[in-house]
DNA sequence: AGTCCATATGCACATTGACGCATATGCGCC
DNA sequence: GGCGCATATGCGTCAATGTGCATATGGACT
């Protein structure tokens, strides 16, 4: 139910409507989390049901109706006593390390192609991450009232983009250090089952 | 259908049966991909009945029989075709970084706990990792046909352990430094709701 | 007028994942 | 002889997640 949870720790902040989560979990805590709008709207019906936020709906002219959701007392406790329980650690599943480890089964040329959209994306977030914690935490900042949680997971996710984009340009220098010593045959028939 | 994918991958290095591939789910590749062992049997029945798989009864006194499955050439194809498109990066998922996320509203001192017992179990990983690349890929090992692959999915857990560790470390330093100035209230009602 | 975009909410279906339970047997331990 | 453990396979159920589709409207662009 860690989604659940997510979006009551979302709302710790302010009050927000289905609509703006969503829009949080494509940025912020979506770095850490993703979601899409179906499953935020799918979660915070079962969270009223439960009584851990309340929806306070405001009435608006040229855009639909839409329901603010606040954190209820119970769903603040409720916050806490999750929070006070063990986290289990969670394992990476990415599929690029799958293909790693077969390696010697698989093509190298789309894996290169991969390897190189992967770096500039996690180039791309650790800059991102860079620009918001020079935004939100400057040099002089004061020490006394900083949001200190948010300072650390932007500074993980920081480091973490940056050994995984160290990662994606190791492998492609050593694919093409390898690059000479295996033949490379393409796959033969046309049928490469896209997602469309 | 990652899972599926995951499992090619493992017989690409020899046929195994259900059993040790929930062993090997068990430990390095599943350092990467967690999947218990009904996870696993029900996913090989699925490659079965596709014709990725092939399964042969090996008939044993003592013990029940075993399955053992290889790769027929239509998996290591599919293997190769799934290997050729674009992987999709993964988020990472993590309660730890939800809680983070809202540390002014949480208690602190389980969270102190939880951080020491993620602290160990991240430097536990990292000497493993390291154990295995030393052993595996000892110092003057002959480049030429080393499992590149593995090397690299190595390195990165490595690393990866690393920073989650060091994270942990700073963390608990910054709760250290902050906790004289916020009052600590522990959960004053008993209905803490476990796991059982 | 037609099309796309932003706002705003939601249902239905399929896949994946987590968890408990069941079956069968030989071996070592107490 | 009973207990737990390793070996070896699998079913059933429910929660969580992913993907596609549906609805409604005003404003900007073409």
């Amino acid at each position: 139910m860690a989604l659940g949870d997510a979006i009551l720790a979302c709302l710790t902040e302010r009050p927000m409507t289905g609509y703006e989560l969503a829009k949080t979990f494509d940025s912020s805590i979506g770095f850490f989390w993703k979601a899409d709008h179906q499953q935020i709207y799918r979660e915070l019906s079962k969270l009223r049901d439960r009584g851990h936020i309340q929806g306070r709906e405001v009435v608006q002219t040229g855009k639909p109706n839409k329901l603010i959701y606040t954190l209820t007392p119970e769903g603040r406790t409720a916050l806490r006593h999750w929070a006070a329980r063990p986290s289990t650690p969670p394992s990476i599943k990415d599929d690029l390390l799958i293909r790693l480890h077969a390696l010697d089964s698989i093509d190298i040329e789309p894996m290169r192609t991969d390897l190189m959209a992967r770096l500039e994306h996690h180039r791309d977030r650790h800059a991102n991450y860079e620009r918001i914690l020079k935004k939100r935490f400057p040099e002089g900042m004061a020490e006394g009232r900083l949001d200190l949680g948010n300072l650390l997971l932007l500074r993980l996710g920081a480091r973490h983009e940056q050994i995984v984009a160290d990662f994606c340009e190791e492998a492609l220098d050593a694919l093409s250090a390898m690059s000479g010593k295996a033949t490379v045959v393409p796959l033969e028939d046309g049928k490469r089952e896209g997602k469309g």
